[in-house]
Order: C-alpha cells, then structure tokens, then sequence
DNA sequence: TCTTGAGGGA
DNA sequence: TCCCTCAAGA
C-alpha cells in the first residue's frame, strides 16, 4: 500500500514534463524511503533518474517496495487535469493494477479524483556509472536551457568545453557555427571562495543533493584533487567510455539507495547550518544578477553530446533554478537539477569520434 | 436599415470565437429590440441562441427587422481587424447584400471600414425546448472551462451527477478514468441563503438572464417546486428525451420574442433594485474566491454530454465570470453566460444510452 | 519526417 | 501580449 501525498501537483508535473520525452512507460519504485524512478531512453544514450525523498511528501507511507508501471504519457494527461497548486494524493495498492491520484483544492470544496491502469514493466534498475568527475559547472537553469536551445538550431551536437578560460559551448552547423563562453562570474567566485574557506560547507553543498556518499566525496575531489575513494562502485567507474549504461540487478539498487539514504541523513545531521550556509550563496550567485557560473575543475574537459538530448533535460529548469553540469572526458555527462523534495538527473553519453 | 453601435469590438470578437466553431454560417436578425442569432451546429446536436439587446448597444437602429445571413468565418476575419477597444458600428441597409463594419479608436484619430458580402441563409428560426429544469448550477465559467478541458483529454463524454453531495464530472477514457466533484461552497451557500429569503429576489436574479417570463417562473420552481405553468410553449416541453432540436416558423419565433422583451422590461422596471441586490450576490460568489459553487436542485440528475461541444461553449468565458447550467434528466443541457450587453446560451442533447 | 500555422496558457 | 504546444499539411 502506498499513499503520498504531495503539497503541490505542480512538482509532479514538472517532473514529468522532461521524462515523458525520453521514456513511454518506466517503474516508479516505491519504498519507505521515498519514490525512485530510472529510466533509459529508447537509443540507450540518455538515462534519467529521479528521487522524491519521503520527507519531501507531507504524508507518506509505503509498508513494502511497490513498482508502479506507468505509462509516462497517461500519467502526463492524468496530471494535466490537476492544478499547480492542488494538494494530490497518489494511492496504489500493493497488488493492484491502478495508480489513484487525487487532486484537492486547498479551499476543498473541489476534489479530483483519477484512476489510472498500471502496467508491468521489466524491470532492469540501471547501473548509474559512479564517475569521478573534473569538472562541475554551476549556473543558472534558464541559461542553460537558452543555451542548448539555441544551438539546437545551428547544429545536432555540441562540444562542451571547460578550461582555465571558463566553459564553452560550440556547435556546428551547415549555416553556421557558434559558441558561447561562460566566464566564472566575478560574483559568484567571490562567493565561493568566502564559502569555499571551509571544505566542508563546500562538500555541503553537494552532498546536499547527493544520496551517495562517493559521489559527495569525489566532488570534493573536485575541488581539492584528494585522491580518489570508495571504488567499490558496483558499477562501471573511472575510464568508462562507452556510449552505453548497463543493467544491474534490481537487488543491488536497492539496497544501494537505502544504504546511502542513512548516511547521508547523518551527514546532515552534523553540519545542516554551514550547508544552508553554502545553499544561500547558490541561492544569492543564482539570483545575483541572472548568469552567475560557477566552475570547478581539476583537469580541462573537452567533450561533445548530442543537442536534442540536452534540450529535452533542460525542460526540467521549472524545477530548479541552477543546474549542474559534471563532466569528465570519455564519461557521461551528469546533468542535474536539484529541488525541495528530491533531484532529477540526466546521464547522458558523450559522442565518440566525430560523429 | 440597421445601424448599431458598440463600444467595445471585444464583445463581438467573443461572441463568435465559440459559435464559429459550431456553425459556419448564421442569420443576425435584427430588430428593433437587437439583435438575435440562432443556429444548430451541423449534427443538430448543439444549439447557440445569441441575444444583444438594443439598449446594450451605445447606439442601435432598425426600422424593420431584417436577416443578416452571415459567414461567421469572414466576419470573423474581418473582426480580428479591430482592436479590442474600438468602437464598432454595424451598419446594414434594408435590402442590401453587404454589412459595413466601422471600427473608430476612442481617440478618433483612427477609423477603419470593412464591407462584407452577406448571403442567403435558410432561415428555419428554431424553437428552443422550453424546460423546467431541475437544476441550476452557477460557477465560475473559468472553472467550468477548465473541467471539461481536462476531462476532454481522457475521454469523449461527461457524465454531469448532481446530488446532495454537490455536482460531479466524470469521464472514463482508455488510458485513465476520472471525476471531479464540486461542493456547493460554503460562502456561495451562505449568501444564497441570505437572498433566497426574498423569493423575488431570487427569482429576478434568473429573470435578467431569461427573455420569456415562463422560464423565469420555471426557475422558481428549481427552488420552490411550485408547479408547471404556461405549457403553452410552441415547443417541445417537458419530458423531451430526443436529441435534436426542431425547426418553427420564423414567425412565431419574432413574436415570441418581441413578446417576452416587453414583458421583461416591465418586470424589470419593478423590482430592478431587488435585483441589482440579487446579482450582487452572486458576483460575490464568483469573485470570492476562485471557486464558489452554487446549486440549486429539486431533483436529482444524471446525463451524459459530449465534451466536444461542452469544451466549444466554454470558450465563451471570456464574455462572463459565471456560467449556469440548467439540467434536468432527459433534455438537452442548457450552458448560459450572461454579460452587459445580452447573452449566449448553449443547448445541448445528451446522450443517450451507453453511447 | 519536418515544417509551418493556429490555438491555448502563462 | 508573448511563448509554447499541438495539429495539420508538405
């Protein structure tokens, strides 16, 4: 049995509004500690993750793990039909075929009530290559959609490059070629390196939407070239290059999540001011005059990704205003987008040779 | 010769945007009371009846009755020419083929003029079944769009239930099932309470929206159940259980009308301070608060309509806050928006049987 | 499949 | 009023 209940539909909503173009059908699993969702694309190129924390919900039970086979299309009609601002409610039970979603207007004299047919879906969990990445790339959301929107027009691929210079953005097209250079902001490195002072309110920062305490780790690689940890991802790590994710078996992403799950509330525990600390100055550097990037790097990147995917991740820019790039050369991109009750993350595999 | 003038070209504009969809070509006939236009859409499922009265017009003009046989897509076309604000004259000679357009900017420093070719429409005036409804459902006509858009997307009906417990949508589609029901609000009881105590009151608030007294007495018995009266109506009345309207001489249709405006004028003239009170109330309704409902019932009711045509009747919000539904089991839904200058109602047949 | 135009929503 | 999404046509 699972009910959930969101303070706002428009978080679901949002969230599907990216999904949707990548997958048709994909599990939500459900289980105590929240709802997870990933998903490949139907090329296997592009894989999304999303996590809605259970504390993220202002009710929520789940008594055992339930995959909720959906079918991405109807949920979007499904959620079409609530308003931003409903209060919804998503029931399962834990043998049944229906998902039950109910919409309350806050004033309650409107309650929505829809029911949708669940399907099975098999159910690989995907293996999200744990990387250790050079570089993260803070900015705004809205810049990066703008930005792979408009080279989206120009050409099909784009060659993210990032150096002592700032990141680069570059595509060729058959009319026309163009790129465009983000310079770490004057601002926002000023207010990094305030906060940046303290490594672990810098470390905060990411953990912050991280679940795996490798990757918080490896981030502060990042940053500080510490030698790397933990390689006992159970995935493929360090010099993967290959174009495509893997299966794992659905026991071991389990496990992983719930694992992760507890050691990251501990770390929160310790250390929540100085990260709320390190959050405003995301916050302010966002706000602080609409283009505030933010690099960290600790070996230049050159890479390049197809455009389409990108424009299709950069939708999910309702959901947050920064976004994060994390790249590393002959590695999938990470992009993700981090918001009150959980993340959603796009892996996406660069392209090899000069395609 | 007709010579009608109007101060706002929106309210025109508005007009058509909905009946446009449902009849391609229509007769204005126009009289010394206004102007009047009705039309079934080309299933003879749906029926329009527009009426702007004279007194609406900031000047209006016709010696003799004349039928303007329209293409509601060119003028369309030739409205889009105007903008919302200008003030709009019509103009028609008695045995002319062309209708003029002028619209003039409030600052006079502009004035356009448009010809339109007009053409001969069978002119089958069309008897509006002339119900004693059981219900009567007011709501925000934003609201009532809304509805019946989302359940547009999951299926082809609606089924309208109201109860007790309020007034219900439902719809089931392949992908998903889904009902919406609204409580009849608090607030919009209380004030309904208030101004339901004056019978009269009560009644004028549906008079001003009524031209034929019978209907106005009819709303009456939504609230009292008083019994039937005047069943002298050209028409069909009470328990019509057929799909489609029926043609009546023109003739009958022009006194019918010229009848019930002299009717309704003295009647207004009467109580027209009651009523000022009365549609205060119901403006306070819609206005406060995003969401009032308000239902009056003596029966329950239970049809299914297509939402095609609902979604095509909601466009016209635009021209009104609020929207009634008048229902009763059997017989064709009447949609109705009231605004400054006159109205626009919708009829429309239910379905029957399981189709 | 891609492009353009219209309609609806923010 | 502008932007975006959806639908129809090439």
């Amino acid at each position: 049995m699972l009910e959930a209940t969101l303070n706002e539909a428009a978080t679901l909503k949002r969230l599907l509004d990216a999904v949707k173009e990548l997958v048709q059908d994909a599990n939500f699993e459900c289980n105590e500690g929240g709802i997870n969702l990933q998903a490949m694309d139907n090329s296997h190129v592009a894989l999304v993750a999303v996590k809605l924390h259970a504390d993220g919900f202002a009710l929520f039970r789940c008594d055992r793990p339930i995959p909720l086979g959906v079918n991405l299309g109807s949920l979007t009609k499904v959620l079409k039909c609530a308003k931003d601002d409903d209060k919804c409610t998503l029931k399962a039970a834990d043998d049944g075929d229906v998902l039950s979603l109910k919409y309350e207007a806050h004033r309650a004299d409107r309650v929505a009530e829809y029911d949708m047919k669940l399907m099975d879906i098999d159910a690989d969990t995907l293996g999200i290559p744990d990387t250790d990445y050079d570089v993260r790339v803070t900015m705004l959301s809205s810049e990066f959609a703008r930005i792979v929107r408009d080279l989206n027009s120009l050409g099909e691929s784009v060659r993210i490059e990032v150096s002592k210079e700032g990141v680069r953005f570059a595509s060729d097209g058959e009319a026309a070629q163009g790129n465009i250079l983000l310079k770490q902001t004057e601002a926002a490195r000023e207010r990094y390196e305030n906060y940046g002072k303290d490594d672990d309110d810098q470390a905060e920062e990411v953990k912050e939407e991280e679940d795996k305490p490798k990757k918080a780790k490896k981030a502060k690689k990042v940053k500080k070239e510490e030698g790397l940890e933990d390689e006992d991802e159970e995935m493929v790590s360090g010099d993967n290059d290959q174009a495509e994710f893997q299966a794992k078996s659905e026991d071991e992403g389990e496990e992983e999540v719930s694992d992760s799950e507890k050691k990251k509330r501990k770390r929160s525990t310790a250390s929540s001011s100085a990260k709320k600390k390190a959050k405003k100055a995301i916050d302010d550097m966002a706000e602080g005059g609409g283009g505030g990037v933010h690099i960290e790097m600790t070996q230049h990147v050159n890479l390049t990704f197809s455009l389409k995917y990108l424009v299709i991740f950069s939708k999910s820019a309702s959901l947050s205003d920064t976004v994060q790039l994390m790249l590393k050369n002959d590695v999938p991109l990470l992009v993700s987008y981090t918001f009150g009750q959980g993340y959603i993350r796009y892996y996406l595999a660069p392209k090899i040779g000069d395609d």
